[in-house]
DNA sequence: CATGCATCTGTGAGCGTTCACAGTAGAGAA
DNA sequence: TTCTCTACTGTGAACGCTCACAGATGCATG
């Protein structure tokens, strides 16, 4: 026997037309904007709403709208990923609220293997939800692919790699944000710059080596392939790389990772070689995740607008939607100086 | 003018039964469990089913039936400790894989703020989602009582404090987990060992606290409220907390911290004394999160079943919903032994 | 004074399901 | 044979909403 209070029989638009003393097709109209509605009428109608306690039965409108007014969040990432990375949080969260503001409820998938991919492919087909929030950064995703083919409107986070479909996203300005980052390297001395990327088939590690290629030559630095190492944002692979790094060019006076996750890792590496940061070899990250601020020293980084990055996410999400062409936006980084640079 | 592939109209039951050449009642029996359908029919009706690609409605289905079939995951915590404690990530995860094996959608909610607050209870007690799991370890968040007065199922993650009304939940044993390590710090010698304690309105706050008190009884050590800091989980109050301890004791040789990241701000303080961990003294911690592996040293810490408590919530909120009464559910903990103790 | 137009309102149909009910067929018991 | 029971199947009526349409009113225009 459940102890819970018993649900009344919430009410129905007859209800509050009844209350109201207008028509159900007067109370619908309020509720879809209040045009074509008298002041009176619609005067009458909110203060029926109230006194009933009235909320529309979501169900009862999508069915014969066809739309759900609701958006997934769709994850395509190895579950590790997930968890190591700070910015998935931030991210999530701030697509949660800039929904929550337009009163569109987002839900949660993760599909990390390749049966939750088939099975929430199945669910976004179906139409239950009108829109995807996508974050998935490895290239060739057939995910993508599906969504597009299926007409579900698609806002991606970072530049989806190898897809000849065109489809919208939002990205901070990875290329520009390592070419700051190696400028700033370059301004305080450092002539020997090296490179740890994210995986090469990353939006992130394609464009923050780009811009580290890009701010080498323009600073007249010679391209010597022995100062790129590339790791897979984790941690390990960070000082996995700081030792092949110091093996292949132990002269090398600078570092530039491709994540704080990795940088961290370089430190924990350097530490134990006993080399100094900055005296010895400094170090820039990126993300400006909050492992910058507790490693030991703070990290000079590049701040991605996350809380940008989402707004415009659902922003286009929305305008997608409502009918609009695909967008592409590109938000602009930020260097954050602290101590290992 | 939209550049996806138009979606044709998607397959209803109506086209399923004249392909299969039966009812839509039989296809409704099929879809609901496929009793009283001869297995011709039943044949049939899953070959047209394939061919059609036909998906259910799930607006038709729950505009009649009365049901969502979702549940929402309901975070009532400022945001900061949504961000610095990676225990919600786990959980989140593990909630969503838990039902999505059941083909239910989880609703991220995040209410933060009052308006926020407002707003997801409006959602929830329209009766848009069939149950709440609740992430909320504030005591009197009047969160509780309302999903309770509007007889939504309910399940919450930890011990509601200060509720009168009946509540599942499902929780860690942290009395005993606070006991088991403060056990093991007496194990290797320590004679003076204080406690940093997270928030006293949380259940984590009290119950750690009555397991370290009960245990120096135990041990026949004396109760010194000069041992006793609270901290509010976060790092910077962790390092606050043990510059306190350290000027009110200076003869601490353990503390027993409440969690990982508070852990942190003590190793942080410590270190800036000079004192030595664990030689001078020893660091215990609770969570089991990431950080503990990434400090210095590596932190002996109290494991928490997160993927067993996120499973058992899903399960305990469906049989609620199924109309059985609220159940308890507290899982062991278990002590991970590093360097820090 | 008729006509047109903009503004407002009510009505019926229908969205895709499930559910209750009525009905059929066949097997076994009386 | 007739009756009962079980297994199965089809049909109409909802569920609560939106949308198209028809009708009504008031006001400016010809």
């Amino acid at each position: 026997m459940s102890t819970a209070a018993s649900r009344r029989r919430p009410a129905t638009i007859h209800d509050v037309a009844r209350e109201a003393g207008v028509s159900r097709g007067t109370v619908s109209r309020v509720l879809n904007g209040g045009h074509y509605v008298s002041p009176a009428a619609k005067a009458a109608v909110d203060a029926a709403i109230r006194r009933t306690g009235y909320v529309v039965n979501r169900h009862a409108r999508s069915l014969i709208t066809g739309k759900s007014d609701s958006v997934a969040f769709l994850l395509t990432e190895p579950q590790e990923r997930f968890f190591e990375d700070p910015n998935f949080n931030v991210l999530l969260r701030a697509c949660t609220q800039a929904l929550a503001d337009r009163d569109i409820p987002l839900i949660l998938m993760i599909a990390g293997t390749e049966d939750e991919r088939r099975r929430n492919l199945r669910y976004i087909e179906a139409g239950h939800v009108d829109g995807v929030l996508l974050v998935s950064s490895h290239s060739g995703d057939p995910v993508v692919a599906r969504l597009h083919e299926a007409g579900v409107p698609v806002v991606a986070c970072g530049k989806p790699l190898g897809q000849t479909t065109r489809i919208g996203y939002v990205a901070a300005d990875d290329r520009d944000g390592a070419r700051e980052m190696v400028r700033h390297l370059y301004a305080t001395g450092r002539r020997r710059i090296a490179t740890v990327t994210g995986p090469l088939d990353t939006p992130g590690g394609v464009e923050r080596l780009a811009g580290y290629r890009e701010t080498l030559a323009e600073c007249g630095l010679p391209a010597d392939e022995d100062l790129v190492v590339t790791g897979d944002y984790s941690r390990a692979s960070g000082a996995e790389a700081a030792r092949t790094l110091l093996a292949r060019a132990p002269d090398t006076d600078a570092v530039f990772v491709a994540s704080d996750l990795m940088a961290q890792g370089v430190l924990d590496a350097l530490a134990r070689t006993g080399r100094r940061v900055p005296e010895d070899i400094a170090v820039g990250g990126f993300d400006d995740s909050p492992a910058a601020l507790s490693s030991q020293p703070p990290l000079t980084t590049i701040r991605q607008p996350w809380d940008r990055i989402s707004a415009e996410m659902v922003r286009t999400l929305l305008a997608r939607i409502a009918g609009e062409d695909p967008a592409t936006v590109i938000l602009p980084t930020e260097l954050v100086v602290r101590d290992s640079a």
